[in-house]
DNA sequence: TAATCCGTCTAGAATCCAGT
DNA sequence: ACTGGATTCTAGACGGATTA
């Protein structure tokens, strides 16, 4: 495949890109949905982080392409040291290949690549190099961390979901109303004050997590559902519905519900956060919804109440869930 | 066949600078 | 003093020759 000349030359970090969509196609396509993609709003060094819906399971992810092997027939995958600052986090390497990636991929952890690449100090910074030959009887230190291209979703422990479970959240996209986006941008805007976060969108946008968190620190996970309910001076008890089918509670999940001031055109000075696993026990179920009663305008929640806190300090709450525990 | 070493190139950051 | 463009700098990406 000659290709490689279309890459080449101004084209590499292009091709990086590219690589990282492969990547993240394969799995989403692999696994008919069991696996969502989360992408980084402002970091660098994490390129996405995969979600596992089973158990809700969050891995971040680093990709790393190449467009050619080496004469020898290898590939040759070289990070520094300093890019590698999640033990956890899984590195993903592979070559691209034309429009394909290659036919093997190297997953491995970011503290086993550490501990087995080989270990290259230039100019006073270390360069971490992993070198390969992309087939599966290999018998390098390399070979039981590489998986055939095919079978990258299974590596990250999706099977693919039941037949009648595809398509569910598709659902759920049309819920969105134009309040829902300002809520959800809102949080965003939130969550950035606070510094030790990074945050991440999803990929394609229908999941239920909309809008993820991690500590820069502990690197812990906390996803955010964002529902946005209005109220003017008619209405001051809202509702907010959460489709059954589609809601999947976790710990690292939380619900946030902010309020929308129609009359004024601005949010409510307090919004609720409320775990997802707390959720069943506080909503109503209606058919096919769970539904949580509130008044949004109103200084009390009824029975919410003990979720309230400042908008202000939403990014701060967040903060605090997933900081590291103290000492 | 794998590991090591190193040269080249680029994007983005930092800095400089001329024109207003 | 300010602005936007040009220039320089540098970390990191990439490729491949050489060694083990």
């Amino acid at each position: 495949m000659q290709t490689d000349a279309v890459w080449h030359r101004g084209q590499t970090l292009a091709a990086g890109q590219v690589a990282e969509f492969k990547v993240w196609s394969e799995l989403i396509r692999q696994s008919t949905g069991g696996l969502h993609i989360f992408l980084p709003l402002r970091d660098r060094g994490i390129d996405g982080v995969v979600h596992r819906l089973q158990d809700g399971f969050y891995a971040p992810v680093q990709v790393k392409a190449r467009t050619e092997l080496t004469p020898a027939g290898q590939v040759h995958i070289t990070v520094t040291e300093s890019s590698l600052a999640d033990d956890s986090a899984l590195v993903v390497a592979t070559l691209v290949d034309g429009d394909r990636l290659g036919s093997m991929v190297l997953v491995v952890d970011e503290a086993t690549f550490r501990r087995l690449a080989a270990h290259d100090l230039v100019a006073g910074r270390e360069y971490l190099t992993a070198a390969f030959e992309m087939r599966t009887n290999g018998r390098s230190r390399w070979a039981p961390y590489l998986v055939p291209r095919d079978r990258l979703a299974e590596r990250f422990g999706s099977t693919g979901l039941k037949a009648d479970e595809v398509g569910r959240d598709l659902e759920r996209v049309s819920d969105r109303g134009v309040i829902g986006f300002l809520g959800e941008a809102e949080v965003i805007r939130r969550l950035a004050e606070a510094e030790s976060l990074r945050l991440f969108r999803p990929f394609p946008d229908l999941e239920t997590v909309e809008v993820l968190a991690q500590h820069a620190g502990s690197k812990r996970f906390l996803g955010l559902q964002v529902k946005t309910s209005g109220w003017d001076a008619t209405t001051v008890e809202n509702r907010v519905h959460l489709r059954r089918s589609s809601f999947r509670p976790a710990p690292s999940t939380y619900v946030s519900v902010l309020g929308w001031d129609r009359d004024r055109s601005s949010f409510a000075d307090s919004c609720l956060l409320i775990p997802s696993l707390e959720v069943p026990e506080l909503a109503r179920v209606e058919g096919e919804w769970m539904v949580l009663e509130l008044e949004p305008g109103a200084e009390h929640h009824r029975r919410l109440e003990q979720y309230r806190l400042p908008l202000v300090s939403l990014g701060r709450a967040v903060e605090r869930l997933v900081q590291p525990p103290s000492p």
